[in-house]
DNA sequence: ATGAAAGCGCTAACAA
DNA sequence: TTGTTAGCGCTTTCAT
């Protein structure tokens, strides 16, 4: 028989007990004779059963799964945020149903009605933008969510961000006491906490520092690698560039040394360049990009952590429930060779 | 009233009808009165209904979901991999379960199981090396499987890999011809079946030049950048470092470029480096690591058409669906400036 | 066009 | 210790 359609009610027929008391075995729950538990557990294996997890976790209302929805997968910064969340959640028994939107709201928004519809027990959430307050209003009540690294904002959920407003000025800074200026700052189009808070924290460091702030020599992209270099190669190309740049993210400023490359300019001798995330290419011998580092395998952990929390096995009501956490990071500046 | 807790019994009673009726509505089924569809279709958007995919799944028997298993989601090479499988299963309206196995076996184990007892419609695997065999043995019957990249030894099931046999060739053959030699193999610890390919290429291609094969050349480590790191450096420091290194994959291409480096050593001056895959990386300016291409995301496209083709809509029977299909597809040797 | 009812595989009272 | 039974939310005959 196939084991797929091999059912407790299978195994039962076979020891010649109730269906139920299989259960009961199974599950390991008391008051089950040791010789009948071991009948059903052989039964079980020789027949090739497979517990039905949905057929439980419309009983159980509960699936042991937590949806984990990521921007953007093929940056390595987000593959080293699922990295600690899968760790916690295995850890947890808890399975990692991991969703990639692709930097499309649209994709965001159906990624969380196919969890919700798959009835997760909580999501993990590293949303695109403000458009994301539309999550938190889905979640009014019963599934939890938890923001990593970016969030919505204004939210009553929990979240796992670090302070990119301190990043934003510790990296312009950096550039400012090194000598370097003007400089520019490259980011995300509108909309992101992230890019506004990193972007906030340039302002202030620019005028910290005396330096006025001057609209040509910032752009906005769409946080991947070739967005950085047709950012940095426009600015060049209109005579805009300045001495130093900040960009949002590693991959962009991977782009901005790409095409810095091809201007036959040389970093930092010609232009110096901060990214943000330092994602491990970053330290890579030929490239020691100057960069903000993020403690991204913490913060996924942590995001488990406080998800787990708020799931809160056995606490039906809302109210039972741990409250919402908001956690803040620090950022920390790696010096590098591009500035 | 919590979305989670409207069901179809709530909107029935709202609109007046059964809730037979109300499923066939939802659900665009013939024979129910426009007017009727429409006040279910409203009534459920004004209780917030969302469908419960596990009652569904539960009758259906399909969960419109599939599963996904890669060996290092951290490896760019994989991300690729999953995107082509993303993009894919979305447009036939199927969500995808990523799980990262991280090169350990008993997680690879664990990840089959789990998907399995969710009662995923098929399973996609990046199989970490011939112990997936186990996978097979499962699968007998239900729920189709398709290997991708990697595949065991010997296996019925669907797979879709490259020629690594020619790729290893390829890569060798150009090293000896650019004049370099002696060439060593780094590759991974037993195992799998890409190793055994890469380096079946490699000793071809050794024995068609007349180069003899020499065991000091060849270290085997764990497909990451460290490792390939370490075996540089071990090889190095035993003074057995050849000419050039033919590197199963990119990952560990690069941390020998990083080893190289540090050791002082210029490459290709002094040793010549080629890896395997090409992810992203290994085209950056300060990088330009020659490699074998494979196609990533095809090889993820394909992966999920031919699951589709198994997992065949309503046939129920073994008989009527599709047979397995195995798909290897040619690999590319990519020239740049580390040879 | 709609309703009634069975049942998917399982857990969890409640009985015995 | 074990059995009986009632659902979980939904789809799908089979009636009406």
């Amino acid at each position: 028989m196939d084991p797929h359609d091999v059912t407790i009610k299978d195994i039962a027929s076979k020891v010649g007990i109730s269906y139920a008391t299989v259960s009961r075995a199974l599950n390991g729950k008391y008051g089950v004779k040791a010789d009948t538990r071991e009948k059903v557990l052989k039964a079980a294996k020789r027949l090739g059963y497979r517990p039905n997890a949905i057929a439980r976790g419309l009983v159980t209302r509960r699936t042991m799964t937590i949806g984990l929805i990521v921007p953007d997968i093929k940056n390595p910064f987000y593959p080293e945020v699922a990295g600690g969340v899968e760790d916690a959640a295995h850890e947890a028994n808890y399975g990692v149903l991991l969703c990639n939107s692709n930097w499309r709201e649209e994709s965001e928004r159906q990624y969380v009605s196919l969890l919700l519809e798959r009835r997760v027990d909580g999501i993990i959430v590293a949303p695109i933008s403000n458009g994301a307050e539309f999550i938190d209003a889905r979640m009014r009540g019963r599934t939890p969510v938890v923001y990593v690294s970016n969030r919505p904002h204004r939210t009553e959920s929990s979240y796992v961000i670090i302070d990119n407003a301190r990043g934003g000025f510790l990296a312009t800074r950096h550039l400012l006491e090194a000598g370097y200026a003007p400089v520019g700052f490259l980011g995300s189009a509108e909309g992101s906490e992230t890019g506004k808070g990193r972007f906030n924290g340039y302002r202030r460091a620019l005028s910290r520092h005396g330096q006025a702030y001057d609209a040509r020599y910032v752009r906005v992209g769409d946080m991947m690698q070739v967005s950085g270099y047709r950012m940095f190669r426009e600015m060049f190309d209109a005579g805009d560039l300045p001495r130093a740049v900040f960009v949002e993210n590693d991959l962009m400023a991977l782009g901005c040394i790409q095409a810095a490359r091809e201007c036959g300019l040389k970093v930092p001798e010609d232009v110096a360049i901060v990214g943000f995330d330092d994602i491990p290419f970053a330290s890579f011998p030929e490239v020691q990009l100057t960069t903000v580092r993020q403690p991204t395998y913490d913060m996924g952990r942590t995001a488990v952590e406080i998800l787990l929390e708020s799931i809160g096995h056995g606490k039906e009501r809302v109210e039972d429930r741990a409250k919402p956490r908001q956690v803040v990071l620090k950022p920390q500046l790696v010096v590098r060779r591009t500035t």
